[in-house]
Formats: C-alpha cells, sequence, structure tokens
DNA sequence: ATGTGTGCAAAGCATTTGCAGCCAG
DNA sequence: CTGGCTGCAAATGCTTTGCACACAT
C-alpha cells in the first residue's frame, strides 16, 4: 500500500508546519504519483491544476524541502534534466536512464542493496543509492546495436 | 600513462577542429589535471591563467564538447554542483560522494565493472558508470555515527 | 579567401531568496 | 494575534545561444 495525501499532511501538521491549501495539493499530487518520477514543475502543474488558487514554484520548492526534511519524500537527481522527487518509502531503488531512447529502468530494491553492500566491502563508503540515476543503455537500446 | 596536450591537440586537428590559442589553453589543463575532477569553472580559470589572452567561458564549454565529441574527454554529474570533467581514459571508475563532507571517493575500475555487469543481469541495462556520481557517506562519516 | 572559432552579451533553465502582506494556529 | 507561509519579483548558478568580427587553414 501506499501512503495517502492525509497521512503526509497529518505529518506535516504533527511536526509543526502549518498546512494550507498549496501544501495540501502538493501532497495531493505526490501521493498520487507514488511510482512516477516528477520533476518540480511537473508537480507544480499539477498542483496548480488541483487547487485552483495561486501558486506559486517557490512554494512548491518550499513544501518539497518540508516534505523532505520529514523524511517522507526524497529526490534522485536524473541526468541533465531537473530532480525528480518521489515518495521515501517508493525510494531504495536505483533508477537506470536510457541514453539513447530516454526511458528509466528501476533496478529492484534487493539487487540494489546487493550493489550498495558490494561498495561498502570495496571501499567503507555507504552508498545512497536512488539518489542519482545511473545513465547507459537500456535493454532493448544495447541489444538493437547503433549506439 | 597520461595522454599529452599534443596528444589532444593533434586529435582534434584530424578531427578537423581548427586549433586555436584558446583550444590548446583547454587541452593543457585536462591533459595536466588527468586524476582531477574539473569542473567547467576550474578549466575555464586555469585555461585563462595559462593562455594570458582574452578567453570567455563559452569557448570553455565549446572546446570542451568539442573534446567529448571526439571521444577524449567525459564529464559526470557530481550531485548539486556543476559537471566535471575528466580525461576519457581515466573513466571506468565510479565517483562516490559524501553528503556529509562533501569528499569524493573513487571506485577502482575492476569493482565499478563488477557493478555495472551485476547490473546488465538483472535488467539488461548497459550502465554506464561514472557518468554519475553516488551519494552516500564516505566510510570516516559513516563509522563516525552522527549521520 | 572563407567559414570556423572567438569574445561579448544576452538568454535559458532549475532553483533560491528577499520581502510585504496574508492566514493558520 | 502573530509568526509562519504565501505570491511576486528578482537574483542565482550553470550552461547555451546569437551575433559580428577575427584568424586558422
Amino acid at each position: 500500500m501506499h501512503i495517502t495525501a492525509d497521512k503526509l499532511v497529518d505529518t506535516l501538521s504533527d511536526r509543526g508546519y502549518r498546512i494550507t491549501n498549496a501544501r495540501r495539493a502538493v501532497c495531493e499530487v505526490v501521493a498520487a504519483a507514488h511510482d512516477e518520477h516528477l520533476s518540480a514543475a511537473d508537480i507544480y502543474d499539477r498542483a496548480r491544476a488541483k487547487s485552483g488558487t495561486r501558486l506559486d514554484r517557490s512554494t512548491v520548492y518550499r513544501t518539497l524541502e518540508a516534505l523532505e526534511a520529514s523524511g517522507l519524500l526524497a529526490h534522485s537527481h536524473m541526468g541533465h534534466g531537473p530532480s525528480v522527487y518521489h515518495l521515501a518509502e517508493d525510494a531504495g531503488h536505483q533508477h537506470l536512464i536510457c541514453r539513447r531512447c530516454g526511458t528509466t529502468t528501476t533496478l529492484p530494491r534487493e539487487e540494489s542493496e546487493n550493489l550498495a553492500a558490494a561498495i561498502r566491502v570495496a571501499t567503507g563508503f555507504v552508498a545512497d543509492l536512488n539518489h542519482f540515476a545511473l545513465s547507459g543503455l537500456c535493454a532493448d537500446c544495447a541489444s538493437g546495436n547503433t549506439i
């Protein structure tokens, strides 16, 4: 199951954040988008459509910041494009972006954890996978030659 | 051994690029910095000091682009900061950036290749490691608790 | 000669910040 | 009531682009 918008809102509230229309709208968007990779711009667009009211990008960024600070949300750097946000509960997996067709493959949590363990053994570095995407060629593009 | 500035310049020339003072200066900087991770701004600063002449950031970016297009140079995305450039021959390893102290650890090429192989087996995705850094905690910060 | 490469200036994109008023608590 | 939150506007940091002139070939 996925976390609900209400739960996000409640957690923010418990943490002392005030609940406004803007924050509620952002919470609804990120809760509804559980498995998608939304950029701040995507969230802004959807939240604005949803709220009807006036809404500014900066408010969206500030709300995303609050959600991250509360451990509810995380963002990943996906290549040249903007950062993308996803629920913290959906974290723990590695994003793989095809540099040819642009699709995003997801490396399952278990495999991701194996990688992290291997890195840890080799260097002592505790990798926080999923914060950065990996670039490369997806299975289709890799087999379909013509790099 | 590391590639020399002359070799970089010669390759550009062979490829049909004209050799100018700006390009020579950039080649010298990247050749001299083999194991460092230089941002475009770093390269700009050093190249300008080296050339004495007038030099613009855009020219540096265009030269870096030419070097990348020629397969001599590669860049990596290092977290929130600017991209960093390094000789293509120095590629093949994964960068690990500590989110606490900011130091960059390098995962040796062999280990990096093992990771890439594991990802390939699991998903078919051919990861181009080293294009993106990984975030996490370095050995020191991880052991010294207080995330 | 000629068109590629340059510096300059300005734009572009994602994100951040300063500020005065507004509204959740 | 009152300070946290908002929208607006402007600034930031990195990178790209348009342009007329310069210079490598």
